[in-house]
DNA sequence: TTTCATGCAAAACATTTGCAAGTCT
DNA sequence: AGACTTGCAAATGTTTTGCATGAAA
């Protein structure tokens, strides 16, 4: 991922903020990965590579690359807020399994279209939107054969 | 809203729970209202009609509700969750202002079955899904011509 | 050198919990 | 009486912030 990095000085630049060993070392690992990570993940991540960021950091560099649009957050409920790169990927929604965690992508062109109708119908400017199912992956669904439809889980003991 | 009532004392006598002062209080104020509510709220609107109610309390019976199937939490981003009632009213998903925070409603058959369409071929069991269209209201948009857009908001500053 | 960035620890928030005192049944 | 509830205050967990120090440009 060679163009993350150029985009994000690129970013930092047109700002004047400017490249520091941390938002290097963090900009590779977040690059580095497929996977949705938490700040905190991210944190020891890097602290383990040597890499070490305080925490702070962290969380103001991951602003800085939301903002940039390189990176979008996906609040899985309780509160708990996992990072996935935007650059280059095409829009998808998310399924969460309540169980592992596992986080499941997919798209449909067609709930976009029914969605930006729906907008449409009331007059709203979309600017973003979020949809996810949740519930248990393939693998978990087998431990919840009875799982009764619930609201999404919005406690943080829930779920 | 008589029959929340009796739904609630039944859902409570089955446990073994009890109603008290507090857990009345808190149901009338619940169900006399159409809004979308924070927790917060709730308890300042229970504080100023005199039924004071602590907020550990609030979120308590909060749970209790939500666990009952009587209420259902909207997490709107930036931690924010409101409740509304289930209780009689078909499911919804929501398009969120982001400058004035106004909630509106909207219903699509279409998109609930594309949803589950999509599950079935992930052989995801889903068990709640949310939509949410974050973007400006009909009255706001005027204010914010220019839009652009954004991954919906996650952190707390944000919006 | 002049900003801007970092780390630390403290603050902020929303929510949860332990526990002693109070209250339904 | 006895089990369940409440309120309070302290604890939580995550994210944010103030400020003195350190580092890009």
């Amino acid at each position: 991922m060679k163009k993350a990095r150029e985009i994000f000085i690129e970013l930092l630049r047109k700002d004047g903020l400017r490249l520091t060993r941390q938002r290097e070392a963090l900009l590779n690992a977040v690059f580095s990965t497929h996977r949705h990570f938490s700040a905190e993940e991210l944190y020891r991540d890097l602290e383990k590579d040597g890499h070490g960021v305080s925490i702070a950091t962290i969380y103001r560099s991951l602003t800085l690359l939301v903002e940039g649009g390189l990176i979008q957050g996906l609040d899985v409920g309780n509160g708990r807020v996992l990072y996935e790169h935007t650059l280059g990927h095409q829009h998808h929604d998310h399924m969460v399994c309540m169980d592992c965690g596992k986080i499941t992508e997919f798209v449909s062109p067609e709930i976009e279209e029914l969605q930006d109708e729906a907008a449409r119908a009331h007059k709203f400017k979309v600017t973003a939107h979020s949809l996810k199912l949740f519930g248990y992956c393939s693998n978990c669904s087998k431990k919840h054969p009875d799982a009764r439809a619930t609201p999404a889980p919005q406690t943080r003991s829930g779920s």
